[in-house]
DNA sequence: GAACTCGCAGCTGTCATACAACTTACAAAC
DNA sequence: GTTTGTAAGTTGTATGACAGCTGCGAGTTC
């Protein structure tokens, strides 16, 4: 028991999520070019080994993430992705994973700074609430909705803590599904391995939080970007993972 | 960055697309919260009076976009409220001293990790571009009006090298009078120190473009960090002087 | 021969039904 | 009191059917 290097594509929660994946990956690897018509349902559902219902809610998931576009009477086609990145894109809530990694890094440049900040000019009213936050979103465990809801305020206590209103409009701007990224979830396959990555998120957080404390601008920097760049490469790790 | 106010009428085509809607108003306008458990499926089916297809369909979409996560045996529950992603910088009029440091503060912790990223991700052409734009600022000396739009430009076309439009959007939201300093001009009398000051910017500037040239993430964000931070210093010289 | 139309095959959108797998709650048995 | 069994509720999947749209080609008309 525990190996630890399970399939991860096949052992998704549903299958749906499963053709998604392997469909995204088609397109990503080149095997399916922008413009490209994708084989009908019927096809698809002989070639994955499943029914149709499956197939469909796969493909209303790309369709949706803007990786193909259906046509009735005519098929499904590979959109261009690219170049499409029009105004804000990468902030629409049905994000593609390159659309994710350009939020992190973007946050990466604003939270890094809000972090340094606050540890320089935080209240000890302001690390109370950062406090408060963190323990909240700790107990947040098994609760996904107070999950999302304190790791946001988590976040948010800090850019209240860099006492500097632009750092907080902008991070409230985000929204909290920006900053948990809950859909990024349905990637991990099993309970324990979400466990274990929430773990590993409050422990980061609870890194910040102490330099923040200790009035120690480099170390909640750099504990920023270590939880933010840790949470870049963990995304990319699927991603890049055939 | 407004979009989302015309689909719920316009998009027909889908009546899936309609439910998703329907739904997701319910979340905005409050009827229902973060942790509230959807209706059953067959229930939902009975509400809209469409086939638990077209249901199924609807909440795997809202899944895919983070808004509700679906439970096995359980039931379908909302995770969070949608966010309106827009962010307006303050306008210029009535802005403190502090609102003008507050400002540079930000434009730290977004250009450095430009810079940085610039210097990793840069084409040539990219180069090219801002090379062109260092070489415009530096002949813009003497006349005020080139000199804002020539460093805007400049500071814009390293936004474009980090190939990431997130940064991008946002310095262009910032705009172009922002981010030159008109006000610390008008308070130095001094023809002559205007000419140093001057020089200066434009040796920060080189500064960054070379490190961007070499391709050297740290150099370039540290150098960017320096012209900022310089900027800051002698807006807050000024400050406290007159 | 050229243009038109008309039907057919293929595709997606939707509906209906049935069953499998999982969760919860409650009751029965120990 | 603890455990176990069981039933109800819910989502996941399979299957079959039909409606509506598209593209193509055979047949028709000029």
């Amino acid at each position: 028991m525990g190996y630890g290097h399970r399939r991860v594509r096949e052992e998704m929660s549903n299958l749906s999520t499963a053709v998604v994946e392997t469909i995204r990956q088609q397109i990503i690897q080149g095997h399916l070019c922008p413009g490209d018509k994708l084989p009908a349902e019927s096809a698809l559902e002989n070639e994955f080994k499943v029914s149709r219902t499956v197939i469909r809610e796969a493909l209303s998931r790309l369709q949706t993430a803007g990786l193909v576009e259906k046509y009735r009477g005519k098929g499904t086609y590979v959109l261009t992705r690219p170049t499409d990145h029009s105004f804000s894109a990468p902030l629409q809530e049905n994000q593609s994973h390159q659309d994710r990694l350009d939020l992190l890094d973007f946050r990466i440049g604003i939270e890094v700074e809000t972090a340094g900040l606050a540890a320089q000019r935080r209240s000890t009213t302001q690390l109370a609430a950062i406090r408060t936050a963190l323990d909240a979103f700790e107990h947040a465990n098994h609760k996904p909705s107070a999950a999302v809801t304190t790791d946001f305020d988590f976040h948010r206590s800090i850019a209240v803590a860099a006492n500097n209103r632009l750092y907080l409009d902008l991070l409230q701007s985000l929204g909290p599904t920006m900053i948990s990224m809950p859909q990024t979830r349905l990637l991990q396959a099993d309970q324990e391995a979400q466990a274990t990555h929430f773990r590993r998120v409050v422990d980061e957080h609870q890194a910040i939080h102490d330099a923040i404390e200790r009035q120690d601008p480099q170390g909640s920097a750099a504990a920023m970007r270590t939880h933010l760049s840790q949470t870049r490469a963990r995304l990319a790790l699927v991603t890049t993972r055939g």
